[in-house]
DNA sequence: ATAGGGTTAG
């Protein structure tokens, strides 16, 4: 036998680790078929010790590849054992528990005598390898069909198969048929199972009602209310668990750590880390994972660390969680590191471990590598076979800006949930593609997909950006309906879109309305009134603001001093600044002195201005020099202007905003060659002027006008319009200001390329198509025009309407001639 | 001989 038994078992792979111990003395490639043959050998001659000693069980577990179970396989039918039941079914599980389920119900069908084991161990085998329609479907067969009764064995692993409540409640209605509701492992199967479909009352039911708990019961109970969020019962059960004495295992560990994380409980946290030391459990797999993640989610990345230095064994959870902890704490590099440092380990990649890299990608703006990242998950075909990764990789195009590739992944997923819809519409939002991203968000409508709060966090600003007002109000409506009015974000959004739509009064009624404990909505209704020349309004916020002990952030502090740079309230902004440092110890970033160079420079402090930029302690970049330029423009200080655009195009700037400012300094000034320099500057650098447009609401739907555009369906009507009102205008004493106009071209061209501005289009729509004096709103993507400022305070008058014009920058109000920012912006 | 309860996420 042994002669015949060699040719199968030459394994030259095999890691000798578990047989070393059990044959010292033999060692070798043939390991495996001398202990095989062993101890079929004496099994079938009787000696019942050695068979003990040497038996199939450890043979099975060290079963580590496919391969050596087929080996083993092999052993059983060679020596005519394959009908022995208990070999049989331990092959079916052998199989399941090395990913091949096929083959372990291959086994199963030839095994012409099923028992209750084996018909157990095929159930268990579909289970293990995550079958579990399948393990149903066989369970059925086996109570329906076999003539043998389940016994307390079958029930743990069906209760996990079951995908919903009622396939579960059948279960338990056939475990109490079967009077198996003594045996704890049953009973807490049951628990689980109710906790999982979020029954946590039956589930404490039947748990009080057990008249001996073990371990897993203890642990089914207080899992189930960690993972249905319910820190406090869990909490609760814990206690109860101590007072009878039972002190916590791994499992219970590991359950209670991701709450801890949730409620963000460092003392706790820490305190359970140290029962684990005390205890010996520091070293676990599980126990060490779940530590990574907590101190991650607490920030605390140097702890994390520590714990995953000192683990004697890491798997994939390890080094995903580890990769997640730098990632999810803003340093792509380390976690980039990490990912480069788990491949020589020789554990692959799971989909999560993608999903980390492709945040990490995107965080470094690599867009190379998230092609990379994108194909290694459509290789894998993780891309189609689960939602994470999809929306993991329509996140990351977005975030790189690429939003054709966002699209077209998005487009091509099988299965759509709701954050693929809200990282889509994010995406768009984001990359300020308002007009794609309300048209994804009406798909959305149309599919039936219900919102959530993520959901109405990106479409909000989509619509502030745009000014659907009507539709945004709709919105408010379906949230007051759904009472999601009152979360801090979703409200916050609500005031920005109200603000920036150029309802400040209605923005200010729901500030009053929702919780003002942290500064997000205290900085939203603070910036809406920056940007509508209100800077008073907004400091006297502010004081509020401070007595009511709400800390104030960096970003507070860029909407008052914006807003003071607007209103040219040049000491408050000056106090603003100081307070910022000396009373809330925030060093200024170079936003906070973009505004204050904005603010001396607006007000024609051109020489403060520039002494400010000088003693700033970082050096200036282009959006200082930009503003100095700004306010170089306004003042017309030619020469400062220079030297600030030499030093702005030293810093290599990608605005094309500042190309288009100086090249207008030029264009006023009659210098076309310089026009020409700085455009073949901007086209060099692969920069293309923004195009300028406007928006208009009506009718529930926003019509966008670009400069000269004359495709609108009702471009005809507007243009005479237009005409009308020009003639009007005229008799009241406007002269076109062609300093506005950037093209070396004839006069009457240059009035007709001031009419055709897209600004002047929109309002002009807007008075076609709505009744008398009804106020307008227009939003433009750039600044206003000077010559459009001026034409449209006439239109005002001549209309007889409130005309709302909110620019990049802020609000101007038209009303009976005059405009709110009193010709200062 | 066969079983339950555990960590990572867009």
């Amino acid at each position: 036998m042994y002669v015949q038994l060699s040719s199968f078992l030459l394994v030259p792979t095999y890691k000798g680790r578990h047989i070393s111990r059990i044959f010292p003395l033999l060692q070798g490639r043939c390991l495996l078929f001398s202990a095989a043959a062993n101890s079929l050998h004496r099994t079938s001659d009787g000696y019942e010790n050695n068979a003990k000693k040497f038996n199939f069980d450890r043979l099975f577990k060290s079963c580590t590849q496919l391969e050596h179970a087929k080996r083993l396989h092999a052993i059983v039918v060679v020596s005519g054992k394959a009908d022995n039941i208990f070999f049989s079914s331990k092959l079916v599980n052998l199989y399941a528990y090395l990913g091949n389920v096929s083959l372990s119900r291959h086994t199963f069908n030839q095994i012409a005598k099923k028992d209750v084991f084996t018909w157990n161990s095929m159930v268990s085998a579909y289970v293990r390898s995550g079958h579990f329609r399948e393990a149903i479907d066989c369970f059925y067969q086996f109570f329906m069909t076999s003539g043998l009764r389940p016994d307390f064995y079958t029930f743990p692993p069906v209760l996990k198969a079951c995908k919903n409540l009622l396939d579960g409640m059948r279960m338990h209605c056939l475990v109490l048929k079967l009077g198996l509701e003594w045996d704890v492992f049953v009973t807490a199967s049951l628990v689980h199972m109710y906790t999982r479909f979020g029954f946590l009352g039956s589930a404490r039911k039947l748990f009080n009602d057990m008249p001996v708990r073990d371990m897993g019961s203890w642990n089914a109970m207080i899992s189930g209310y960690c993972q249905n969020g319910n820190a406090a019962e869990a909490l609760d059960v814990l206690n109860e668990m101590k007072l009878e004495g039972i002190t916590m295992d791994p499992v219970t560990v590991v359950s209670i750590l991701p709450i801890c994380a949730q409620l963000d409980d460092t003392l706790n946290g820490m305190l359970i880390h140290l029962y684990a030391i005390k205890h010996g459990l520091e070293f676990d797999l599980f126990v060490s994972n779940a530590l990574i993640n907590m101190y991650s989610k607490f920030g605390q990345l140097e702890h994390a660390q520590k714990v995953f230095n000192h683990m004697v064994e890491r798997d994939v959870v390890s080094w995903n969680s580890i990769i997640a902890a730098y990632e999810q704490n803003d340093d792509p590099h380390t976690a980039l590191g990490l990912y480069y440092n788990m491949k020589p380990t020789g554990l692959n990649p799971d989909y999560l471990t993608l999903v980390s890299l492709s945040s990490i990608v995107a965080q470094l703006s690599d867009s190379r590598n998230g092609k990379s990242v994108h194909g290694y998950v459509l290789r894998r075909g993780w891309l189609l076979k689960d939602v994470i990764s999809g929306n993991s990789i329509v996140d990351m195009y977005s975030k790189l800006g690429i939003m054709d590739s966002a699209r077209a992944v998005f487009e091509a997923l099988p299965v759509k949930d709701v954050v693929s819809w809200n990282t889509l519409i994010t995406g768009y939002a984001q990359n300020g593609l308002s007009s794609d991203a309300i048209e994804v968000y009406d798909m959305m409508q149309e599919c039936n997909i219900t919102p959530n709060q993520a959901t109405w966090v990106s479409i909000l600003p989509a619509y502030s950006n745009v000014g659907a007002l009507q539709q945004g109000m709709r919105v408010h409506g379906r949230l007051i309906k759904n009472n999601l009015y009152l979360d801090i974000f979703v409200g916050t959004c609500l005031i920005d879109m109200y603000g920036k739509c150029g309802k400040l009064g209605d923005a200010m009624s729901l500030f009053l309305e929702v919780p003002k404990t942290t500064s997000v909505p205290w900085n939203a209704i603070i910036s809406c009134h920056g940007i509508h020349g209100h800077a008073e309004k907004a400091l006297k916020l502010f004081r509020e603001m401070r007595e009511e002990g709400v800390k104030p952030d960096h970003i507070t502090f860029v909407s008052l001093l914006s807003a003071c740079s607007h209103a040219g309230l040049v000491d408050e902004g000056q106090w603003c600044f100081h307070v910022m440092q000396a009373e809330y110890g925030i060093q200024p970033i170079l936003k906070h002195y973009g505004c204050m160079v904005d603010l001396f420079g607006r007000a024609g402090h051109l020489e403060m201005a520039y002494d400010f930029i000088k003693s700033m302690p970082v050096k200036p970049d282009a959006s200082i020099w930009g503003a100095l330029l700004g306010a170089c423009r306004i003042h017309g200080n030619i020469d400062l202007a220079t030297f600030a655009s030499d030093r702005l195009f030293e810093v290599d700037s990608e605005n094309v905003g500042y190309y288009v400012l100086l090249s207008n300094m030029y264009a006023n000034t009659g210098k076309w060659e310089g026009v020409d320099k700085v455009r073949a500057l901007a086209r060099d650098r692969g920069l293309r002027k923004t195009p300028g447009w406007s928006s208009i609401e009506v009718n529930n739907k926003v019509d966008v006008f670009y400069t000269g555009n004359r495709s609108h369906p009702s471009s005809e009507e507007i243009y005479k319009e237009l005409r009308n009102l020009t003639d009007k205008m005229k008799s009241l004493g406007y002269t076109p200001d062609y300093s506005f106009v950037l093209q070396d071209v004839e006069e009457d061209e240059k009035e007709h390329i001031l009419m055709s501005h897209s600004e002047r289009l929109a309002i002009a729509f807007g008075i076609i198509s709505t009744p008398p004096k009804t106020p307008i709103r227009i939003f433009k993507n750039l600044r206003v025009c000077g010559d459009c400022h001026n034409a449209t305070k006439l239109i005002s008058k001549i209309t007889e309407r409130e005309i709302i014009v909110r620019d990049s920058n802020r609000f101007h109000h038209f009303k009976d001639g005059v405009c709110s920012c009193g010709d200062y912006w």
